[in-house]
DNA sequence: AATGAATGAGTCTTCATTCAT
DNA sequence: GATGAATGAAGACTCATTCAT
């Protein structure tokens, strides 16, 4: 609105953030694809052209909500992880919070992993990159527990793939059986429990 | 390709399959909406018009596809939960079976379960159901676990979904820990392992 | 259906009528545009390039209907106009037997008539050529009623292009106020009416 | 043309109408179907889909034509049967000003009415509804003149669907007998004359 | 003689992006 | 800094016409 006045960095980083947001609660709705440039500057309640001074194409925005929730849950792991607990419990938090993260961010991140494909490959790079760093907390979590003897002799890759595939079907189906909370409970008690040592 | 004479049902069936197969390669790569009919009918060597013979439009394409895989995986499932052996050996069949399946398949088919939103909600009820057929063949052979004791007391909906949703970073992963076949075993074992008796 | 049998011309001109009038009746309900070459074929009971050994395009199926319409109404207008009666009689006679044709013919001529602006100008020419021929009989025997006294000196021309427009209400009102054939008698009454010397 | 300023309804109806008359002398050549939005877009001096920001789809241009065009007619036929003069004065004054309109608009009103059958059933209504309120302005100074003697006992809907319906071969014809004036006093001369009382 | 499978040109419509104000 | 008017490229789909059988 105020007109000649350059914006702070700061003010800048917000208004990417509101834009970003406001797309993020379409494109769960309707798909990328599907959602427009124009209606995602409406829900923002800008001009179609100032989302452009903004984001440089629509793809970016996109990639910036992928940052943003990356950078987010792996900070919050990586705190979970240095904390306090047996690796069994700091696992399970580490799960719970990435639950809440889903829920609280309208789980269109899943959504979001599919869209991916239609990004330019350069740009699928740089967001598994930022994968990888969340993924590899995990796994030296695991790794952790293999040697302390918490789980017995897995791969640890897999455990970690096996345990981030499953949150899909707590958030995403279309037949739960029960609340989000109570399916996860359920797929961690299955997934550690086939984990542990046999004596553990 | 003769001109005048009627195709027989044979023949249509046919000329469908090669043509949704053509789709499937392309879908696989791209996602449905990045592909368009043009690209699907080049690819199938025929005209756009002469797609519009065997499909009346794009969906239809889609919702073959999807029936086709449930069909044969259903009837394959039935197959090997009629058959012999405990019921844990005759589900890591199923699971077997249905990874070869998506391999075979381009493994294209996890992401047409994802275009499914794209579908109209009329489309997406008819494949709901075909998939409820599938996922309530393998809930009873879980059940049927649970009664004879080689699974404990667990929600088989939960074990169901997570089975399923565990396929995905088998087939998809960018991060391999193995052949296919090596990292279903590890996630069958992980997780089969988690739902048995403690003491069976 | 005979194959290898030369088709008589009759024979021809037969399945040649039989053709257009099921198109006839198609393009009565939706128009020539709206109307398929395929809904035609099948209308007729035959394959679609069949049709067009009997029809080079599509367009002459327009061009034979309105030919075959202007044929047969200006020869039963000049067996009326050489017959019996005043010549307010014999043209009211040759509305009355026009406005049977068009009701006959399911009114489809009007808008044949509209559907004209798409042929080619010279098709168009060679149908405007029959419409003239037909038009002039009219202009005849108007000419005549002037002669004899029936009408006052009015432009013959004028009256034949108001009697036969007039003839688009009747058949084609959303409103009608009667019958086709209560409706033709008033708008005749009117327009001879008008036409009369004042004191005949 | 300015770029980032919205538009002002003034403006906006300006461009629309704009448009509109482009659209309407292609039209009026060729036919609504036979007319592109391609081809109405570059007529008017505008990309394809700048026309859309105009116009919701290609129906929409004729409605719009049309409905400007009855609001028009409408308001001076009210204008000019409030006035002065006799029933038979008036009526003739307001089939010269539809004349003029007609003239004026090159005369592809006609034809629209005849495209009308082409529109959703809807839109047809929300047309003949406006085309009704333009009828029963005749109507009703038509049985003004039979009531005070200037017309005989005519069925008045049936002389304005004579009137309306005579107007077009003075537009229309292409064998003209005059003037389009001298046309339509050629004709109202005999349409009027025989509605009138025998001895007025 | 009769057929329908095959096709490419063309239809309306949408949308990410640019740019003058 | 902010805007929305303008656009061209592209998409799904239709159809008159041809041609091998």
């Amino acid at each position: 609105m105020p007109k000649g006045i350059p914006l702070t960095n700061e003010d800048r980083e917000l208004r990417r953030s509101e834009i970003a947001h406001a797309a993020a609660d379409l494109i769960f709705e309707k798909g990328f694809t599907e959602t427009s440039v124009n209606q995602i500057a409406k829900a923002a309640g800008i001009g179609k052209s100032t989302l452009y001074d903004f984001f440089s194409n629509k793809d970016e925005i996109i990639l910036y909500l992928m940052e943003k929730f990356l950078i987010e849950v792996t900070s919050r792991a990586k705190a979970i992880i240095a904390g306090e607990g047996s690796v069994i419990e700091r696992l399970r938090r580490v799960m719970q919070m990435h639950l809440e993260f889903l829920l609280r961010n309208k789980a269109f991140i899943l959504k979001l992993t599919l869209e991916t494909q239609r990004l330019s490959i350069e740009n699928q790079k740089i967001y598994q990159v930022k994968r990888y760093a969340y993924q590899d907390l995990l796994i030296e979590l695991i790794e952790q527990g293999i040697a302390d003897g918490s789980f017995r002799q897995i791969d640890s890759g897999m455990l970690m793939k096996t345990l981030l595939a499953a949150m899909s079907p707590v958030v995403y189906t279309s037949r739960p059986v029960g609340t989000p909370q109570e399916m996860l409970d359920k797929t961690l008690n299955l997934i550690l429990e086939g984990a542990k040592t046999s004596d553990s």
